[in-house]
DNA sequence: TTGAAAGCGATACCAC
DNA sequence: GTGGTATCGCTTTCAA
């Protein structure tokens, strides 16, 4: 059990680490292209051009230097580089985090994984900010005064943005990860369909026979919350069931009030059947809810959660979980990171993504009981 | 609902931000200390002196160049500043993630969080490498090579990790997110005692009556892993109860395989009444996994959770919940971030922070009732 | 207290 | 094809 494979080692001695190591014990700092280019008796033009691909260098310089590069463990200095060529390669992602609510959203994980997948196969940096999002403007001006990225992804968009006509003002390239609406001007952006997953999530419900459908849901003055009230009603308004402000909430999406709210409300008059809930970490409240009561989950009451297109809730045997799976966020900030590499770099591509929600329908036991629950 | 207020535009404003927007729609790009220090009729050495608080400058020039400065929204270029100083302000984090499943330890977020919080704090950049876990060599190499960080935060440490002897090779400061056994040289590291607390979990457990406790641990490589078994075990043999190899699980922290554990344990013989999880998302799988078998939680099964510091299951108002909060996660992140800044810039601090996990421990029903569980 | 000038490590323009 | 050199924007000696 405890005879554990080194990979790493072996990996880095594959590659070049001996080589920095030798230089570095030898109290010297990481090589640099005069040392290098002085080594080979050539110039640093040459050199650099060799390594960076120019046509102008004899096929056979070219694997000189190329060799010496590896032997002696070279490695531009990106700073300099930066420096010298003007683009920074890297690219800034401002994470808000609540202030109120010590809580990361857990898709940034994934999303972040995605585009730094995309980053390190185009040679970008990722650089991450996270801030509270009552200090937000601080990062911002940060990325923009000391211009070190290329570009930005904005993420958790709220109605009308107005970062948006800021960074347009001020030329840094961008993408949305999420739209705005009511937006002035046009953005990029890739975002999921909210509207048709929570639409198609309602029905799924309705179609069981649920009728009190609770949809609980992020601030609305966040932009995906409003798409995706916007797709619940759509379904209730198809079936010209009128939605029912009862049963429709807006917060802080944290546990606790997840547990509240359904604590509150199966424990009240006519009890609700079914949750459609817009985050994970609120879902786990509802369910801890639920488990509290003593009811059991999907046979008493159903819980569908969706997630920025996230879902930790697989599709089980007989668990009427809705949702989408994780790999589609990471997809998400995937085609985030092209879209923003194409723009920067002048490609012509699309500016606008709408990736619909993977989406897994679970069989369900049938409509939910109706409950009868001693409060306490 | 949809009057929503603009703070962030309005905190720009109060900022500097027109002074920048009109640089840059006069085509200019951003300021540079040469204009600036021409506008003023001043050196560049001076203004450069008077911003960086030195303190052979006179007041009343340094009044004059910050408000100069502010006025035209001046920040020093990153690059350029590095390039001169040779401290890139700038502090790596390689995240692994799985290459078997698409899925990021949603705990990454709070720490990082936490970090990000010290390193704006004190003017230094984040830098995110998110490398698939057989690749993560060439991340390391990547942020030795292109010197674009000054330290490294090394995050879910191996037993023996290969990566820590190479990195004080390297002489790349560092500060490990964990602990490595049997580490052949010191290091610092700040972690949460793991051990102590999956044993006073056990113990709760055992208190209450369960004698048939599950440990879904991570795969045993991780450093983590030992340590929890440890105190898993020591609980049971300070009660003189021989660990049961047929409760002891270790593997991938994936949903479904807390799901299909639990399931086939639950439908066999002997069915055990708890279980302790190693990863939240495992949790989820178990918890599923329970529902399924329309059994209760917390009356037929009770299942503690902890994840690295951190959990979202809250305690309850009868759940037998037992878990470290998220806060510390992001707690251990200003910790580690803190280390490294310190040692980065020679100050004397403590290389070694053991952090206790901030538990919390939930009322329970009771022992768990004996299980009949229909097989299917 | 202020300024001139030499780096930092690359790229890129212009000769040869 | 190769090399000299100005340049990127800043910090930091060394002089004044």
């Amino acid at each position: 059990m405890l005879n554990i494979k080194l990979p790493l080692t072996q990996a880095f001695v594959v590659g070049n680490v001996k080589a920095i190591q030798t230089a570095l014990k030898a109290g010297a700092d990481a090589m640099t292209l005069k040392e290098l280019s002085g080594l080979l008796g050539l110039s640093q033009t040459t050199v650099s051009r060799a390594l960076n691909g120019y046509p102008e260098v004899s096929e056979a310089t070219r694997k000189r230097v190329a060799a010496a590069a590896r032997e002696h463990g070279y490695a531009p200095n990106t700073r300099a580089r930066a420096l010298a060529t003007g683009r920074a390669m890297a690219i800034g992602h401002v994470i808000p985090i609540s202030s109120k609510h010590e809580m990361v959203n857990p898709v940034f994980g994934d999303f972040i994984a995605g585009a730094g997948e995309v980053y390190s196969r185009n040679g970008y940096d990722m650089l991450l900010s996270v801030v509270p999002d009552d200090d937000e403007d601080a990062a911002y001006r940060s990325f923009l005064t000391k211009r070190n990225v290329d570009g930005i992804i904005l993420h958790a968009p709220t109605l009308n943005d107005p970062r948006i006509p800021l960074l347009n003002a001020l030329g840094l390239p961008f993408v949305v990860h999420g739209r705005s609406s009511d937006a002035q001007a046009p953005y990029a952006w890739v975002d999921v369909n909210n509207k048709s997953a929570f639409q198609r999530a309602t029905d799924f419900l309705l179609d069981l026979g649920h009728a009190r459908i609770v949809l609980v849901n992020g601030l609305e003055h966040m932009d995906f919350a409003i798409r995706r009230r916007a797709g619940y009603e759509a379904a209730l308004k198809a079936r010209a069931i009128p939605p029912d402000p009862a049963l429709m909430f807006a917060g802080e999406m944290t546990e606790a009030q997840g547990h509240d709210l359904t604590r509150s409300l199966l424990a009240g008059p006519n009890p609700p059947t079914a949750f459609l809930v817009s985050s994970m970490i609120t879902a786990m409240g509802v369910r801890r809810g639920i488990e509290e009561l003593g009811l059991t989950m999907s046979r008493d009451v159903s819980l569908i959660t969706h997630d920025d297109d996230l879902s930790y809730f697989r599709n089980g045997a007989d668990i009427p979980v809705y949702t989408a799976t994780r790999s589609s966020v990471r997809d998400a900030g995937r085609k985030a990171a092209q879209m923003l590499i194409d723009i920067m770099q002048g490609r012509d591509t699309a500016h606008e993504i709408l990736l619909e929600a993977d989406l897994t329908l679970g069989q369900s036991t049938g409509p939910a009981a109706r409950l009868k629950v001693e409060t306490g």
